[in-house]
DNA sequence: TTCCAGGTCCCTA
DNA sequence: TAGGGACATGGA
């Protein structure tokens, strides 16, 4: 199946400009530039995708063999179209990009539009477990949790694949599990939390993706600070936060201030001149 | 062995 | 409102 682009962007700079692509269940082929992804479908239904682009569409193959109807049909396009961000508009930010020479780059090569995660719960859990921690711990905790208690996806291709587990499972497995097995240590009671506020109906995470809703009360969510808040902004569409962490002070302090530790106020306003797009501003000065 | 990583929580003052 | 120790894990 295929879905229209209304504007066309860097396949691959979508995918590998964040790190979500090493991660599990997430599997990029660099040399055939095509993106596989097991999903989740109504109905307890787990598929393999591969996603590739054409010149004006992205071409969805999928992979498990499965009758798939009308309503299954919108809802992988509707997974594929959040996850390339394929409603959002980029000219907006491009065309700040081209008051500025150091970012003429971005919209010459099309990029900015970040990949994310079919669901929030599972971005959010992903946020929490990049925190105080080493990017290769990361990567491992991830895998443990989708190959511990994700479900195996049918599918006709030589890697086994599994789905990033649903917060129910998540909460059936219960936080000894998540400490012993998937070595989250303290994290456990995060992502406990998050799976807890994925399934309460008053809480309702998801409902979070809608734009323009009031996304504050991620913060609640235990283990979500500014950093990860932050990050989970970007994730859903606002751009306007920076994510403070280690990595942003050393850049900062290295670049712009001589190595020379300046106020909390200063470090954290270097961006400003970005407004609504200071995060883009910074992820491709520090990665570019 | 000790330190600390793409932080956050929680307790003091 | 700000400062600082504790927190699990695993690699250097």
């Amino acid at each position: 199946m295929k879905i229209p682009l209304h504007e066309t962007f860097n396949f691959k700079a979508a995918i590998t400009d964040y790190g979500w692509w090493m991660l599990s269940p997430n599997d990029w082929h660099d040399e055939e530039c095509l993106f596989y992804r097991p999903i989740r479908l109504s109905r307890d239904r787990n598929l393999l995708l591969c996603i590739s682009k054409h010149s004006n569409h992205l071409m969805i193959n999928t992979e498990t063999e499965m009758s798939l109807d009308h309503n299954d049909m919108k809802e992988i396009k509707d997974q594929v179209s959040w996850m390339f961000r394929l409603q959002d508009s980029f000219e907006p930010f491009y065309a700040l990009c081209h008051d500025h020479e150091e970012l003429l780059h971005i919209p010459a090569n099309r990029k900015g539009r970040l990949l994310r995660s079919p669901s929030l719960f599972e971005d959010v859990v992903k946020v929490i477990l990049t925190t105080n921690t080493r990017w290769k711990q990361t990567m491992n905790m991830v895998s443990n949790l989708v190959n511990g208690l994700g479900e195996s996806v049918k599918a006709n291709h030589q890697n086994e694949f599994k789905t990033f587990p649903t917060p129910e499972r998540v909460l059936e497995a219960g936080e000894s599990y998540l400490k012993e097995h998937v070595r989250v240590g303290y994290r456990s009671a995060y992502i406990i939390d998050a799976a807890t506020k994925a399934l309460d109906p008053v809480f309702d995470l998801e409902s979070y993706k809608v734009l323009d809703s009031d996304i504050t009360k991620l913060k609640e969510i235990k283990g979500v600070g500014p950093y990860a808040f932050n990050t989970l902004a970007m994730i859903l569409g606002k751009y306007d936060l920076l994510p403070v962490d280690s990595e942003y002070k050393a850049h900062v302090i290295k670049k712009y201030f001589n190595g020379k530790k300046p106020t909390k106020q200063k470090l954290e306003s270097v961006y400003d001149k970005w407004g609504s797009y200071k995060f883009l501003a910074y992820w491709y000065d520090i990665y570019s």
